[in-house]
RNA sequence: GGCCCGUUGGUCAAGGGGUUAAGACACCGCCCUUUCACGGCGGUAACAUGGGUUCAAAUCCCGUACGGGUCACCA
């Protein structure tokens, strides 16, 4: 068959043929859709994410990074809903996605929202957007850059095994590429027959070329030309996503692209289109992968297999979402963790947050890394704030601890104070989840022994402190007077004062007055490690305190 | 397999021709301490590898290894 570009007649009587009825043009949109009347050096940008439900730790990275950039230059954030797949479209997506975002402070100036589009370069969800697509790829079709494929699912696969036997490039390019300059009859042909068709962009890049890029985060790239007749309308007339980001990016005019490198293999394609469609290219921002360690190598976190990757999961584990936050914010510009130690009180937004700090590769997710974030963020809260966020995640977590917390809530704030406050609060709370054991003991339907009295102290000497502090023991005694009178029980029963004492000399002694302090302190609160026991008791309250100290000495 | 990106302690990372190669997390030790924490002091520990360029390379160039990504009518 022969093969030759189709003429300009040609193009034109297809362009009537394949997309009848367009009216809208070009003109019009560039009308409709100006250039932002924004300061210099604003950054406009955006997410762009596919409804799929499942909003995840690399969309927060993303989102992230554009929010910051572009609220920290007076631009404009945006939300677009890259809907062009209705096979992997889950309802409610789109809301929970937006409710997960504003959760963690991103709020979008425009775009798509709970009840509709909000913004002047909408509409921003791309299955609403088929006409205007459909003005490019018909602009594309004229000039020859675009042609119609009528190939089927089985013909692709076919092609795909064939090059997997002659070990060629996979793809449709070249050779393979059957519809690319069909003579004219035999598209028309198939038209008149309904065959469905795709469109398909008609590259002139080659292999052999290489292209000069410089991305914002990786810097200085030599990409090799794109020579693949990528789709860009699939059969329902809906844009891949590569034509419908050149076509919005540019319209939606926005400065610079933040998105996953693993779009750097397709970076190529994309120049071709702006450059193609007459557009000026965004500036490109390529972040990482997240990975983490399976085994003894590195993989990047997966849906499939990895609960973490997912947003909800660090709700469920009781992470504050500032500790999330914050700890992204750790990976993305790693000079945040000093900020902060020098400024622990500033909102994370005085932060100065630059593309310029970020890493080219992948980073390994650390957990404990995040567990440290969370309890200084945690130890940074006021006892009130604590509550709160214990309340609303026992709500949905925990219920029957919400039930206990709730029924006196200044009771709960007043364990949340111990320790709470002044140059260097107790960091014991990573997650909301670790309240329950934290102080269940505060309760008496709660309350268990978790820790059984050591062994260096006598059962008569245990006994002895237990029946000695329940009588002396008057709630009106200050921190002070409470611990002189432990240390006085302690001395009696032939324990050290003072630790360094025992230390010195300690075949004087049968132990020293932290000896006696554990045995109260296991009685009360059933566990070896407490917060300060003077205070405990205060919140217990003189009959909890004596009724547990009686049960021990019974036990 | 082709193409592309990446590689500084266990982890996150600063540094971009001359540094005793920061700091944080984790780990270990000591101090403080009525427990556990907190805090303080200290310690172990790194430029993947081989060539080049240079008076001088973690830093620039090339190769190798390893890791990752991508090659859909998915994004």
């Amino acid at each position: 068959m022969d093969r030759r570009p189709l003429s300009q007649e040609e193009r034109e009587t297809l362009a009537s043929l394949l997309f009848p009825g367009l009216t809208l043009t070009e003109e019009a949109l560039e009308k409709q859709f100006p250039p932002r009347d924004l300061p210099e050096g604003a950054v406009v940008s955006r997410m762009a994410p596919s409804p799929t439900g499942f909003v995840h730790l690399g969309n927060l990275v993303q989102g992230l990074t554009s929010e910051r950039l572009c609220h920290q230059s007076g631009g404009v954030l945006f939300l677009r809903v890259e809907d062009t797949d209705a096979k992997r479209e889950v309802p409610g997506a789109i809301e929970t996605l937006i409710d997960s975002l504003d959760h963690y402070g991103i709020r979008f100036d425009e775009g798509a929202t709970h009840t509709g589009d909000s913004g002047n370069y909408g509409p921003y969800r791309q299955r609403q957007r088929k006409e205007i697509y459909h003005v490019y790829a018909k602009k594309l079709l004229l000039a020859g850059m675009a042609y119609p494929c009528f190939c089927t699912e089985e013909e692709l696969t076919a092609i795909h095994e064939e090059q997997e036997k002659e070990k060629a490039n996979f793809g449709y390019f070249g050779k393979w590429a059957k519809w690319r300059d069909m003579p004219f009859d035999a598209i028309r042909q198939e038209l008149d027959r309904g065959t469905p068709w795709v469109l398909r962009f008609r590259s002139t890049g080659s292999v052999e070329n290489k292209i000069k890029f410089t991305d914002l985060i990786k810097g200085e790239l030599e990409l090799t030309e794109n020579d693949v007749d990528h789709v860009l309308l699939k059969s329902d007339g809906i844009p891949t996503y590569h034509f419908a980001h050149a076509v919005d990016d540019h319209l939606m005019r926005t400065t610079h692209v933040v998105r996953g490198d693993e779009w750097l293999s397709t970076l190529p394609f994309h120049v071709q289109l702006f450059r193609s469609l007459g557009f000026k290219l965004p500036k490109y921002l390529h972040i990482g992968p997240l990975m983490k360690m399976d085994g003894n190598s590195k993989r990047k976190l997966s849906k499939r297999k990895d609960p973490e990757l997912a947003l909800t999961y660090y709700e469920a584990e009781g992470f504050p979402v500032k500790a999330v936050y914050e700890y992204i914010l750790t990976i993305l510009n790693s000079n945040f963790e000093d900020w902060r130690r020098a400024n622990p009180d500033q909102s994370a937004d005085a932060f100065k947050f630059s593309y310029k700090k970020m890493n080219p590769a992948g980073s390994l997710f650390d957990y404990l890394k995040l567990t440290d974030v969370s309890k200084n963020i945690i130890s940074r809260m006021t006892a009130e704030e604590v509550y709160e966020n214990v309340a609303a995640w026992t709500a949905k977590f925990d219920q029957d601890l919400h039930t206990f917390l709730t029924a006196d809530p200044e009771k709960a704030k007043a364990i949340f104070s111990i320790g709470r406050g002044g140059d260097k609060p107790r960091k014991d709370l990573a997650t909301w989840k670790e309240v329950r054991p934290y102080l269940s003991f505060f309760y008496d339907d709660l309350f268990q022994m978790d820790n059984s009295f050591p062994e260096n102290v006598t059962e008569e000497d245990r006994k002895t402190i237990l029946a000695q502090f329940s009588e002396n023991y008057d709630p009106d005694m200050d921190g002070t007077q409470w611990f002189e009178l432990v240390t006085k029980i302690a001395v009696e029963n032939g324990f050290a004062a003072k630790p360094k004492e025992y230390k010195a000399e300690p075949e004087k002694y049968k132990g020293h007055v932290g000896d006696v302090s554990m045995i109260l302190r296991i009685a009360v609160t059933g566990k070896s490690a407490s917060p300060d026991l003077w205070s405990v008791m205060q919140i217990l309250g003189k009959e909890t305190v004596l009724k547990r100290l009686s049960a021990a000495l019974n036990a």
